[in-house]
RNA sequence: GAUUGAUUAGCUCAGCAGGUAGAGCAUCUGCCUUUUAAGCAGGAGGUCCGGAGUUCGAGUCUCCGAUCAAUCACCA
């Protein structure tokens, strides 16, 4: 076995590995392994005066998370998908015979924390009061190679826990094993999902697939990732929102259909943005945003009431009550009361000036409805913390929406803002297809003009609109933030399994062939690279008697068990 | 992309106006027979992120690079 740039631990554990292995004893045995009850069950049922039947004989599976050998008898703190218990090992039970070695052996020498094993036995509890498995029979289920990270914790206070976030994200499944409350967020995740589905279910709208690899990427203002697809010779792109299919299905005839979808957009990336993203979208026919307003505060108060039985929610150093109805503003009043501001019915010109004199940047290429979206998202969406609707927006930033029934230059639309940041996004759907070709067309001088995120003409959505679609209210929402704030996590990076990273750096190339071409054997010669000699130059300059040295010890050091060379022959190399 | 900070043992972290690399846990060897984050004693374990420079001497100072984090910018 190769155990070059191993670490120590790392080549007792492979050593323990091949004496399992010699003592007949699969590390990674192909069956399953019956397990009768779960850590948590045998705590919360377990009962001194009464003891159920079902915790004389218990059987279960689990990672071997800290071990406290004391001579012939041990403890061990197992781990399994709920929770964890302490095990009693006692020599004589593991090893009623004279043959003492699954003890003292394979469990006292071969078995590490990490390990994985399945254990028989019976509850008890022990002198110190703490409800214990008494092990009658263990077997090794999975031997770990890699040594895990040592967290203790007692009485709520994590000892030595690992905090490093490059580990943490990049080996989540680390994170997970040693950091319960990781697996917890999670769960939490799955939760909302289930709840917001449930909820739509119930009402009979339909859950449906559209295409992520779309020809026109549209729906949404951002810029899209690019890739090609071979036997079309087209560029496809990653979809940055699904609404314009799921508009589409509405004109087909569906009253209501919804997609939990993976969203991808390349834009810069931080606590709060990630490459790609869940988005839940949600179209209703026959409906109007007033409708879905109070669809959406519902649905946000049963996923908190699913989550904590409350509405009220911890979130930093802040309580958020979810409770309905939500506070509405107007954007126009939310500027004015923020601002002084009244912007009703300015031009581009003097939109531009009012954000000259609140000292926010503008360029050239915003259009109206950037700008006020800069004002807004500069001097007012802070300000709300608890959950509220922005309603009305202007036109020039809402290309898909409807026009307002009664105020002109404003459309159909809500956002909701909580914490200060945008969790939903909805309106009335523009379903006038000659309106719509005109607010495309719009976009388009916008992308003209230089703005990279203006939408692109999607010419058969307009085509389907053609054939009427009935009014519609569309709402979005944010799974990864909505999550953040029901599980109070500052960073979208906690509430993703395996968040966008930048790769890790390459493993040095090994490349010791220009020692072997010239007669060294191979076995030194990965040595030889290993220890920082990389080319023939090197070597020359080596003085030949330390570089005998370097490669016995190293020779010794990692067990590798191969015949030292001579130190002529070590010469003999330096002079090739 | 900018600024600031970080990178030392498997893990958490010390270390200094430049002078032989430290602790706790984990690991190993003894002792210890129901412990409570960690029983006791002893041992082993490091390319101090990489490269160049200053110096008699660099983990420590300077420069370049890598990676990570925080803040900002960008992100309808």
């Amino acid at each position: 076995m190769d155990y070059i740039g191993l670490s120590e631990l790392e080549i007792q554990r492979r050593e323990s590995l091949k004496e399992l292995r010699n003592l007949g004893i699969d590390p990674y045995p192909a069956e399953g392994y019956h397990v009768n009850i779960y850590t948590t069950d045998i705590l919360s049922k377990f009962s001194d005066e009464n003891m159920p039947k079902n915790l004389k004989s218990v059987s279960l599976a689990g990672r071997i998370m800290s071990r406290r050998i004391m001579g012939n008898a041990s403890f061990v703190e197992l781990q399994d998908s709920k929770g964890r218990i302490q095990l009693y090992f006692k020599r004589d039970d593991i090893c009623p015979d004279e043959d003492k070695t699954m003890y003292n052996v394979v469990f006292k020498r071969l078995l590490d924390i990490g390990d994985i094993i399945g254990v028989k036995g019976f509850v008890f509890r022990t002198k110190m009061g703490e409800i214990s498995v008494h092990v009658t029979e263990f077997t090794v289920l999975s031997k770990a190679l890699h040594p895990l990270p040592i967290v203790k914790e007692k009485d709520g206070h994590v000892y030595d826990a690992v905090t490093d976030l490059e580990m943490r994200y990049r080996q989540r499944y680390v994170d997970l094993i040693i950091n319960p409350h990781v697996k917890d967020v999670f769960i939490k995740r799955t939760k909302i999902i289930n709840t917001m589905r449930e909820f739509f279910n119930e009402k009979g709208y339909l859950e449906v697939e559209t295409p992520i690899l779309q020809p026109i990427p549209g729906g949404a203002a951002a810029r899209p990732f690019i890739t090609h697809h071979n036997a079309l010779n087209i560029p496809l792109y990653l979809r940055i929102a699904n609404e314009l299919y799921l508009k589409k299905l509405i004109v087909g005839g569906f009253e209501g259909v919804y997609e939990f979808a993976k969203d991808f957009r390349n834009e810069g990336m931080d606590r709060t943005h990630n490459p790609e993203f869940t988005v839940l979208e949600i179209y209703v026919a026959y409906k109007d945003y007033l409708w879905m307003m109070e669809f959406t505060e519902k649905m946000v108060e049963k996923v908190a009431i699913a989550l904590h039985g409350t509405t009220k929610v911890k979130l930093g150093d802040k309580e958020i009550d979810f409770k309905t109805p939500f506070k509405r503003i107007s954007m126009y009043a939310a500027i004015k009361e923020y601002t002084g501001y009244d912007i009703s019915g300015k031009s581009e010109k003097d939109l531009r000036q009012i954000c000259k004199e609140l000292n926010i940047e503008v360029d050239e290429t915003m259009g109206k409805g950037k700008l006020v979206d800069a004002i807004f998202g500069e001097k007012c969406e802070d300000n709300f913390i608890q959950p509220t609707f922005i309603i009305d927006y202007p036109i020039e930033m809402s290309p898909l929406t409807k026009k307002h029934r009664s105020i002109p230059g404003l459309t159909e639309r809500f956002e909701l803002i909580v914490n200060g940041k945008e969790l939903a996004n909805s309106y009335s759907e523009l379903n006038d297809p000659i309106d719509q070709k005109e607010r495309f067309e719009d976009q388009l001088r916008l992308s003209e003009k230089g703005d990279d995120e203006a939408m692109f003409i999607d010419r058969d959505f307009i085509r389907s609109l053609e054939y009427g679609m009935p009014p519609t209210a569309g709402m979005g929402i944010g799974i990864d933030r909505l999550t953040m704030f029901m599980t109070d996590s500052p960073s979208i990076q906690d509430v993703l399994f395996f968040p966008q990273m930048r790769p890790e750096k390459k493993a040095e190339i090994f490349n010791e062939s220009i020692f072997v071409e010239n007669g060294i054997p191979e076995e030194w010669a990965k040595i030889l690279f290993k220890s920082g000699f990389t080319s023939l130059a090197q070597l020359k300059e080596a003085n030949p008697g330390k570089l005998h040295q370097i490669l016995c010890g190293w020779n010794k050091k990692h067990k590798l068990g191969l015949q030292n060379p001579t130190p002529e022959q070590v010469k003999q190399w330096t002079n090739i």
